[in-house]
DNA sequence: GTATTTGGTTTATAAAATAAACTACTTTAT
DNA sequence: ATAAAGTAGTTTATTTTATAAACCAAATAC
């Protein structure tokens, strides 16, 4: 029953969401994050650059045609620390 | 994978080690219950008492002897919403 | 008696999350 | 051609949270 500290980083509504989405789908683009977290795109910038910060996704900033194209990646970092993150937090919900 | 919204109540570190605990033992004592979650003293105080106004916890305030003794109980109401947190983050965690 | 410890609460500060406003275009309508 | 509206974001401001520091009252130790 040791209550070890869950990642800051990854203990966050919406980081968690995208890490969550990211962990399947591998990559995804910001308009589809933002669909998918139902998150405002003000909210999602801000939290897409504190994971790529820690190193957990890895942010390309590309021009799909005219349109600036967001995509993001998860990185092994960001998978290492999602998997313990996972483990730490089943250690609160099942006693 | 609808990411549908973490009880803010319980998505924290703190008041989810301290419902994990509580959900388990029933009952337990604010010394108890900060050891066992290495918090100090007055975030305890507040996040207890965010739990106690949300009604998922019960605080009893009695004397053990000459000394102060508040006594911590979770409710029907704070088990039910521990059980639907851990269901919509287990969404979170297995994609 | 006074110093320290116990069991807290209250207030202040730091860090996060969220929302609102803004930028830099592009597309559509007039 | 120009104005209005939409897209894809970023930056700044505001609100909310978490944490820490200061405090209080009573008990115990010296």
């Amino acid at each position: 029953m040791g209550f070890n500290q869950l990642d800051p980083l990854l203990h966050s509504q919406l980081r968690l969401a995208v890490m969550s989405l990211l962990i399947s789908v591998e990559t995804a683009d910001f308009v589809y994050i933002k669909e998918q977290t139902e998150s405002t795109a003000g909210n999602l910038s801000v939290q897409l650059d504190k994971l790529s910060t820690a190193g957990y996704i890895e942010i390309t900033k590309q021009f799909e045609g005219k349109k600036p194209k967001t995509t993001c990646k998860i990185t092994q970092k960001g998978v290492d620390a999602f998997d313990t993150y996972v483990k730490e937090i089943q250690q609160y919900l099942k006693p």
